[in-house]
Order: structure tokens, then C-alpha cells, then sequence
DNA sequence: TGCGGATATTATGAAATCGCAAAGTCGCAG
DNA sequence: CTGCGACTTTGCGATTTCATAATATCCGCA
């Protein structure tokens, strides 16, 4: 799917996080190792259809995992590194932010 | 222009990087710590239109900063965060892919 | 088996982006 | 002060996201 020249497949992971409610949701499934849904649901105030998309483009770009035990979907980052990216961009906007 | 909620910023911010070109403009101006408009035009094989119009996009969320000197114009990095912020998504790609 | 809660998928119109082209600006050589 | 090269800005059709609502699926329980 995002196989083939080495940039798209880079821009492709910046896509993935290129919305406010994206972003906010991988902060909230990065800072606990894993979150349910409904939590998710909960903190931000989204509606299930428009949360499950959104979870659906992290999911899709390889992002977060999720599994479902018994009625319930929890989700968690699909790697450590994925912190280190929010961590990266919060330096990004300390700079940018402190010129 | 980008200063209401908290996520809004961060997603603008990758918003910035949601582009091949955008990416790969950002890894060339990161390698080297200034190039002239003219040699991107060359790497990248970009027409001087298109190839403004991005940069354009780069230095509106804060990623670079171009001076003009003489008959050319140089770009360079905002700040040397910016090039950690690539290489932490380098990270990710290697974890998503290795998985 | 049938119900209800928790998520996911599909459909659709509105809004933002992309990519190309025509025209404009800034500096310097002549 | 006129022409030219290096970029930038503007305009616009074509494609891609967003957001909301309607419909569907999965699971544990009565």
C-alpha cells in the first residue's frame, strides 16, 4: 500500500498524523500502554463513527495496533518509536515556537 | 495563524511534512546547512512554480527559512531540531517495516 | 436464538490540497 | 533604463480529505 518510492512512504507516515484529532489520540494511546476505545471516546468527545476513522487512518499507516478482548477494542502504539516521533515534533514546536 | 488549541499546532506541524516533495526538499536543506533554491530545482527535477509553491508551505509552518543574496535565494533549516524529527520518523518506518 | 452495547464500514456533500500554467517581482548585467 | 535569469504569486480544474448520518458487525448475556 505504501510500498514504493522512499519518500511517499515517509510523507505517508507524516499524513497519518496530520490532523488535531490524530495527533491527540496517539498522545492518549502513548501515554498508557493501552487504552480502550471507549476511553478514547470519553477524553476527547468524539463520536464513535468519526473516532473509528480516525483510528482506522493510525491503524492503516501502521501507527497503533488494536485487538478486541471480549466487547471491548483496546488500542496501544504499535512501537516505542512512535513516542519519540510526538517528542520530536514537541522540540520542533519549541523552537519554532521560542524564534 | 497557527495558535488555537494545542493539537491544532502539532498537526499543522505535520502537516508540513505530509508531502513527497516536501520531505524530500527537508532531507536535502537538513544534509547540507544551506542550498540554494536552484540546486533543489536540480535534485529534484521540480519546475521553479511547484517547487516554490512547497517551499512556500515549509516556511509557512516554521520548518525553513530561505534569505536572498544577490540573484539567489538560500534555504536552510529552522532549526536543528528539525533534522531530529526526521530521523525519528526514520525509526518509525524501520519498526513498521521490520514488524 | 434474540437483544443490546461497543465498534466498524459505507455513503455523500462540503472543504482543503495538488499540480500545472500564466503573469509578476527582485537583482544584476549591459 | 532595458533585458534577462531566478524565484514567487495567483488562478483554477481535478483529486483527496473531512464530518456527519445511516447501516452493519461482533460479543456476551438472557
Amino acid at each position: 500500500m505504501d510500498s514504493h518510492p522512499l519518500y511517499e512512504i515517509k510523507a505517508d507516515l507524516f499524513k497519518g498524523l496530520a490532523h488535531p484529532f490524530r495527533v491527540r489520540i496517539l498522545e492518549l494511546v502513548c501515554a498508557a500502554d493501552e487504552v480502550p476505545v471507549s476511553e478514547i471516546l470519553d477524553d476527547t468527545g468524539l463520536k464513535p463513527p468519526h473516532l473509528s476513522q480516525h483510528l482506522a487512518v493510525l491503524r492503516r499507516y501502521g501507527l497503533v495496533t488494536s485487538e478486541r478482548r471480549g466487547s471491548q477494542v483496546f488500542c496501544r502504539a504499535a512501537d516505542p518509536s512512535v513516542a519519540g516521533l510526538l517528542t520530536a515534533a514537541r522540540a520542533v514546536l519549541a523552537s519554532v515556537a521560542a524564534k
